[in-house]
DNA sequence: GGTAACGTCCTG
DNA sequence: CAGGACGTTACC
């Protein structure tokens, strides 16, 4: 377990806090969907000897500190905070979750059928998940603690794959989001819709405190980029709603097409 | 009343 | 078009 990063716990006062009134609901990178300049080629064929692994995976002291929560608000620290908002930092989880789902990444073994059997989607943040893919996953792809929650690693048996899907999204999205209710029918289309608790952004239980929308809570009154629901990103109705259906929200990315193929070749599907 | 967070408008 | 700011709603 020590070689698994923590990717629930929070590692800050304000992490704590914050995940204090986090729902107990799950999570998925709710990764930025066209600014992702790589494919999984790409990730595929760049070992990225020249990444310092190991710093990625344990930052160094200046990173850590400029990870901290700024208190004050100095603009935004160069380096570390840096990596999750910059095209680089989302694309690191990114690409991670272009690798789950390609199964580049080991899932844990069992997830023959049905995975972690049971209450899959009930232990995500523990029990061997991380260090089954770490290990591999470090020796050539560039990862770091704060990724893996950031990313929605839940490596639980297949789950991930489910809500990669976005299957469970549609159901969340009509039991939950657009009920009449919310859907606000006669109520001049204001309701709020709610999320769907489905999704992996929703299963997040911690905030990563490094977006923009963590940084700027107060202000920006937003959730974490990383817990947004994916249905909520959604305009209701839009055009992009259906797009879930195709399975997940890489539409700038070429592994939606991929990710078809291999399903259709029955490739992730058993 | 306080807080979280959705929806929308504004700006770059 | 993306991100930020703000109004507003929902929930405690």
């Amino acid at each position: 377990m020590s070689t698994a990063v923590d990717i629930a716990g929070p590692s800050s006062p304000d992490q704590a806090h914050s995940s204090a009134k986090i729902p107990n609901e799950p999570l998925r990178p709710s990764l930025k969907r066209s600014s992702h300049p790589y494919s999984l080629s790409h990730y595929i064929s760049t070992p990225s000897p020249a990444v310092d692994v190991k710093g990625l995976i344990q930052p160094s002291p200046a990173q850590q500190r400029a990870a901290q929560p700024a208190h004050t608000k100095p603009r935004r620290a160069p380096s570390w905070p840096d990596m999750w908002e910059s095209p680089s930092g989302l694309h690191l989880a990114h690409a991670a979750e272009l690798l789950m789902r390609a199964g580049l990444l080991a899932l844990t073994p069992g997830d023959g059928e049905g995975g972690a059997s049971g209450p899959e989607e009930e232990e995500e943040d523990s029990s061997g998940c991380g260090t089954d893919f770490q290990p591999f996953l470090g020796a050539w792809f560039p990862f770091s603690p704060a990724l893996f929650p950031l990313a929605g690693f839940q490596m639980g048996g297949g789950h991930w794959r489910s809500a990669a899907m976005g299957a469970e999204g549609i159901e969340g999205l009509v039991a939950e989001g657009y009920s009449p209710g919310s859907l606000g029918a006669g109520n001049g289309g204001r309701r709020k819709r709610k999320r769907c608790g489905e999704c992996v952004p929703c299963r997040r239980q911690t905030n990563c405190e490094q977006c923009s929308s963590c940084r700027n809570r107060k202000r920006g009154h937003q959730i974490c980029k990383y817990r947004k629901c994916e249905e909520l990103k959604r305009k209701p109705g839009g055009p992009g709603f259906e797009s879930r259906v195709s399975g997940f929200d890489l539409r700038g990315s070429d592994f939606t097409l991929g990710l078809a193929q291999e399903r259709s070749n029955g490739a992730l599907d058993g």
